[in-house]
DNA sequence: TACTATGTCCGTACGCTGTACGGTTGTCAA
DNA sequence: TTGACAACCGTACAGCGTACGGACATAGTA
């Protein structure tokens, strides 16, 4: 009982590399990544800043591992299902995961050598893609351009300054409207109006792309 | 002649927020976002660090005016051409205007409010795809499928290692097969051995996605 | 029991960052 | 001549990542 001392905000167990990478991004999650010091992260978890350093070599490190962590939370796809099930749940599960963690995605830009967990994912859907019949060649193209719609959906999803369906009817009429002249923004002014009166969903946007591209996949597969 | 003192380094222009703006961009691309501060941007125009804050109020509106002058260079789409050629080419432009810039997609994250340019940029886009037969909601689908295909793609484009396919082939024998033995990675180890041996050349990749998804769309026109 | 080695933790310090505040100039109008 | 104003910048402060060296507890060995 006495394996901590009581320092204030101190957390009872003792630090690891897992508790190190885990308070990060919960860190991350709520302050976003500028939020995210080695102080402040050291002091979330009760201990000196250099203290982190036993864990981590630097911060890239850290965040480095802190990506690899958003990966193990993405879906594998299923093995059981058809490939476009599977790919379309994985797709999903990695947009609300990527939702989750806003942050992930603008450090990958900078992240080049990719964690076990990305090579452990990438492993399982270019299996899916192989077995449902596409070629090397065009699981390749299909794994570009499904992981493309997936990150730039999240990239552009993230920098919405709304959450949810009414905020963006709300801030349309309020906001929006005001700012796109029908004289100077024709189209855009008719589609902010249309899409407010029809009641404009965003949440259902991702799985209409989605759709699209595995259809248009499907043919593409050397029948078995 | 003698407007500006000599200082080390100085340029014998005033400055001006175009000046700034245009330094910080080409400083960002030199060195990457990390490499930006105010006081090295300061130093590339001759002047001292607060000087700066005459023309902006803080950097994260210099980071605003960057991102806003990356959307002015890409290219809007024509309004002569066929509707799939005229977004062709403005996603060509896009992805190549974003791999000159690649800060400019991490950036992008954060900032929720779109600039002048973003605004036109928008604008362009939404009237070809109306003035192409698309109602305004399934424009709307267009547009963020295409987006999220250009972002996503420049995105893991600038995550790459390598810049060139022959590159690629050098590190894909020494360094990619190394790391995918082929019992632990089988799928990943065929797919980097066959690509190599196809002289694979990812540069080629970008259009064939986008080719998918503007054949996808087409049948969604409603007719003239 | 005494000595050493190792692992965990952290206090201090250095060079960097963004920027608040308060100058100092140069130009122009009255 | 005076006052206002724009352009510019020196200094200072809080906070950053982290190099360095030291404190302390435990384990292993003699």
């Amino acid at each position: 009982m006495a394996a901590t001392e009581d320092r204030p905000g101190a957390t009872d167990a003792a630090l690891s590399r897992q508790r190190v990478v885990t308070e990060a991004i919960r860190l991350a999650d709520r302050e976003g990544v500028h939020g995210l010091s080695m102080r402040r992260l050291a002091g979330a978890l009760g201990a000196g800043a250099m203290s982190l350093y036993h864990y981590v070599a630097n911060k890239e490190e850290l965040l480095d591992a802190m990506v690899d962590v958003v990966f193990e939370e993405i879906a594998l796809p299923s093995r059981d299902a058809d490939w476009q099930s599977a790919m379309r749940e994985r797709a999903v599960s990695a947009r609300q995961v990527l939702a989750r963690h806003p942050w992930a995605i603008g450090l990958m830009e900078s992240r080049t050598s990719p964690g076990p967990a990305n090579l452990r994912h990438r492993e399982a859907v270019t299996a899916c893609l192989r077995r449902a019949g596409f070629t090397v060649v065009m699981a390749t193209h299909a794994n570009w351009l499904l992981d493309s719609y997936v990150y730039g959906f999240a990239l552009q999803e993230t920098s919405l300054p709304f959450d949810t369906a009414d905020e963006l009817a709300g801030m349309t009429e309020d906001v929006f409207l005001p700012q796109l002249p029908a004289d100077t923004f024709p189209y855009l002014n008719e589609s902010a109006a249309v899409l407010f009166a029809a009641g404009y969903d965003p949440s259902e946007e991702f799985i209409f792309g989605l759709d699209i591209i595995l259809a248009a996949l499907e043919p593409l597969r050397t029948p078995a």
